[in-house]
DNA sequence: CAATTGGTATGCGTAGTTGCATGAATTGGA
DNA sequence: TCCAATTCATGCAACTACGCATACCAATTG
C-alpha cells in the first residue's frame, strides 16, 4: 500500500461527496453535523491539498469541475465503503449480548448514568445492564459488579483504572429559600445556618469547617444517606446541601452558594477488574463510558 | 445515501487500515506521517465511536479481534478508493498546462517562492512559472503578472485578494560584527551605528527614526534596492539591517537587536484578478502559495 | 538475571479546526 | 425594480486533537 498517497484528510473527501450530492454548503453540513463554514473550508483545503480545483462557485449554486466529477468518483466509492464499514460495526456491537453490572455512587447512577445508557442501548441493544447504585467501595473486590465508577483512587493490582477528569462540587441552596432567609455574603454568615446532609452527619461538619463554617450536627437538620433524596430537599428548601456542579446544569430552582470560597475538587475513576477488560462486553461499555463521563454532560 | 451512519471520523479507519497492515501502532504512524500517541488515540476513539473492540494489545503485539477483522475489510475498501482518489487528482493536476506569471518583492522571491515552487512543479509539472521579482506594485492591474504577493493592502474591486497573515521584522546584524562592536543595549545606544539601506535611504531614516533611532542618511553606509544583496551585506558585518524573520531561521551567522523593542509588522497579502481566478491554472497556484505562505516557514 | 530494545500508555503545552456571529452576494418573486 | 430569502465568505473565540517528553511494559540478548 502507498501510504504516502492516502496522507491527505479522508473527512475532506466526506464533504467533497455530499456537496456533490446534496448541491449546496449549507445542506451538506446539515447532513453532516457540521457548519456551513466547516464545510466550505473542507473543500478549499482538499483542492489545495489535492492541487486540484474540484467546485466553481456561481453565486448561489456550485458546480463540480471536470476535475471535480473524477475524483468525486472515487470519493463516492469511499463513501459507499465507509456506509458499509458504519454498518458491519453496528451489526458487531448489536451481536455483543449478556450481563454487565455497573456499580456508582447514587448521586451518579441518579444523574450521570441513564443518558450513557440509552446511548449503550442503541448500539447494543442485547446487552443486559444492571446498575448498582450503592456507596460502599467493595462491590468491585467482591465480584459484585464488572465496572466501578468512583470517587477515591482504587488501590489493588488486579484492578484496571483510568482517571476520567476532576470534577468540581459547591454549595447550593433553593432560589426561594434563599430570597426567604437572603443571600449570604461571605462564608462567615454561614453559621449556624440549616444544612442538608449526604449521609453522615459528622462528615458534613468536618467538611464545613474545612471551609470555615462551624456548625453542629444538630444544625444538619435533614439527612439522608440516598444522595438524590438529600439532594431533593435543597431543592424543596430544606437548608443548604453540597452537589456537582455537573449535575446541575438547566436548573433554575436552585442556586450556587459563595462557588468562588466554597469548591470541592473530586476525581471520577473508572474501575474494572484487569482480566474482564480483556472482555469485549465489559470493554465496549467501559470505553462507551469512559468516552461519555470524561467530557463535562 | 445515508449520512448518519458516515458521520464517524474517516482519518480513524485509515489509521486502522495502516495499523493492520503494518502490525503495530509505531509503524502505523510513521507510514502516515503522525506519531504513535496519535494513531493509539485514532484507534481507541473509532473503537468508542463504533462500539466494537478492534485490536487486543497483548504485550508489544498487536492482534485483530474477529470484530476489527470485518471491519477493517470494510475499511481496506475505503483505502482503496482513497488511493484511487489521489491517483486521478495527482493526474488532473499533472494536466494542467500553460504560463502562470507571479509577482513579489525581491525578498519574498528569493527566499520564500523557491520551495514553494519546488512543490508546486512536483503536483502540476506542466506549469510554466515566471516569477517576476521587483518591488514595483502596478505589475498586476497592468497585466504583467497574474498572481501577486504584496504587503499592503490592494485597492481596486477587480482585483481578488486575500490576507494570509502578519509577518514580523526585526533589526538584525552579522554575529561577527556584533563581537566586534558589541551589542546594544538599549536603542539609545544604535545611534550613529552603521545601516544597510533597502532601496532608499531617507525611508530608512524614517523608519529608524520610529524607534527612537537618530541617524543620518549618512550613517548608511551601502544601500541596495535588492533586498537580496542588502541582506547579504547584513551577513557579512556592513551594519545593522531589517529583515522579516521567517527568512532567517536556521541562520546562525546573524543575530537579532533588541527584538522585543524593536519589531516591525506587515501583512502578506495574495492578489489575483478577480477573473483570472477561476481559471484552474491560476487558481491552482493561487491556493498553493496561499496554503504554504500562511504558515510560518 | 540484568540490560537492552522495540513498543504502548499518559500528561501537558500548543497549534489547528470548529462553531458562532456577521457581512456580502445572488436569485426568485412581489 | 426592489425586497426577501437563501447561500457563501470571513473574523474571532473556544475547544479539540496533535506532538513532545516521559513513564511503563514485554520480549529478546548477553
Amino acid at each position: 500500500m502507498n501510504w504516502t498517497k492516502l496522507t491527505f484528510d479522508w473527512n475532506q473527501a466526506r464533504a467533497l461527496v455530499a456537496v456533490a450530492d446534496l448541491g449546496s454548503l449549507s445542506a451538506a453540513a446539515k447532513a453532516l453535523g457540521l457548519t456551513q463554514p466547516t464545510i466550505g473550508r473542507q473543500i478549499s483545503a482538499l483542492e489545495a491539498d489535492l492541487g486540484v480545483v474540484l467546485v466553481e462557485r456561481s453565486g448561489r449554486s456550485l458546480t463540480l469541475t471536470v476535475s471535480g466529477r473524477e475524483v468525486l468518483e472515487a470519493a463516492r466509492a469511499m463513501a459507499e465503503a465507509g456506509l458499509r464499514l458504519s454498518l458491519v460495526a453496528s451489526g458487531q456491537a448489536q451481536a455483543l449480548a449478556g450481563p454487565v453490572s455497573i456499580s456508582a455512587s447514587d448521586m451518579f447512577a441518579h444523574y450521570a448514568l441513564p443518558p450513557v445508557l440509552r446511548h449503550l442501548q442503541a448500539i447494543a441493544p442485547a446487552l443486559e445492564i444492571d446498575v448498582i447504585a450503592s456507596n460502599e467501595i467493595s462491590d468491585l473486590k467482591r465480584r459484585e459488579a464488572d465496572i466501578a465508577i468512583r470517587h477515591v483512587r482504587p488501590t489493588g493490582s488486579e484492578l484496571y483504572a483510568r482517571l476520567l477528569r476532576e470534577a468540581t462540587a459547591h454549595l447550593y441552596a433553593a432560589r426561594s429559600y434563599l430570597d426567604q432567609i437572603g443571600r449570604p455574603g461571605s462564608v462567615a454568615e454561614l453559621t449556624g445556618k440549616n444544612f442538608v446532609g449526604f449521609g453522615k452527619r459528622a462528615e458534613m461538619v468536618q467538611y464545613l469547617e474545612m471551609y470555615g463554617i462551624s456548625t453542629t450536627e444538630s444544625d444538619i437538620r435533614f439527612n439522608s444517606a440516598n444522595g438524590a433524596v438529600a439532594w431533593e430537599a435543597v431543592r424543596k428548601g430544606l437548608g443548604f446541601g453540597f452537589m456537582a456542579v455537573d449535575f446541575t446544569r438547566g436548573l433554575t430552582d436552585v442556586e450556587p452558594v459563595l462557588p468562588n470560597e466554597i469548591s470541592v475538587k473530586f476525581p471520577i475513576w473508572l474501575v474494572t477488574h484487569r482480566e474482564l477488560h480483556t472482555s469485549p462486553r465489559i470493554r465496549l461499555v467501559f470505553d462507551v463510558l469512559a468516552k461519555a463521563l470524561e467530557a463535562q454532560p
